[in-house]
DNA sequence: ACATTGATTGACGTTTACGTCAACGTCAGT
DNA sequence: ACTGACGTTGACGTAAACGTCAATCAATGT
């Protein structure tokens, strides 16, 4: 059980965004009196929610994932429209760690070449040295 | 060499995000007269930032990377810079991919979940079928 | 000659994701 | 009783990344 700048320390972020994404729904905390207090499952989805920030998605997208995760469908038609929502999510997934391994090779590739070139001679403009 | 709608139809998006990409320096194309013409390096710059954003990336960053990737740096400074920024993007494309690849392993196991409820036998609520 | 088509610049609007006050409540310590 | 230290709800501001006209120009087909 946390209060929110506890919460906030803890992912290193602000109330003010905490209060926001609940807000946009991604966040039900309980409350004490007028105050907020957040237990386990708030913190899974704020991890959740950080997480899926970091891979450039938007809270809108966030929510609907995070929803239908802890909230379990049973229905046919439920369980359906969740898979097409995963298969759209896993095939982006798929896209981006594509984007990502052409964009290290080619990171790699230029540090490599910086690193021979601050290995050899300086012939042109070299940094101020004894010489 | 393209007109701008070509080239937006090529990359599946429209003029005036090209133009904005003009704007914040990501693209130089030529000038045919009033009109812009692109060229192949402007095709290579608009493709890295497209990739880019699929990464999450802001045009500034990502301006700060093409930049870099092809106006050859020499000085030894230069390359120390270089260095440090390739670094930094590294290290964040690193921690990308290992989100992604938690959230994909997440994704298999929601869908291995929702194809056994729905191989099983439904007991609750089911579609309406004949019975 | 004239209408249509495509391009250009400029300006304002919009959505997302918060930041930044402001004004107020409240509880602990002195 | 008074003072901070936090917490609360508005309300407005802001940066990024375009969308959406509007007015204008320029070449082209008929």
């Amino acid at each position: 059980m946390l209060t929110i700048t506890e919460l906030a320390q803890e992912f290193d972020i602000t109330p003010r965004a905490i209060r926001f994404y609940e807000d946009k729904g991604l966040l039900t905390p309980q409350r004490a009196g007028r105050n907020r207090v957040y237990a386990q499952r708030d913190r899974t989805r704020l991890k959740l929610t950080l997480r899926g920030k970091r891979l450039g998605l938007s809270l809108q997208e966030i929510k609907q994932l995070v929803d239908m995760y802890d909230s379990p469908s049973d229905t046919v038609p439920q369980l359906q429209a969740f898979l097409r929502v995963l298969s759209v999510h896993r095939t982006l997934l798929e896209q981006q760690r594509e984007d990502i391994e052409v964009t290290l090779a080619e990171i790699a590739q230029h540090e490599a070449r910086c690193r021979q070139l601050l290995a050899a001679p300086a012939r042109r403009k070299p940094a101020r040295a004894a010489s």
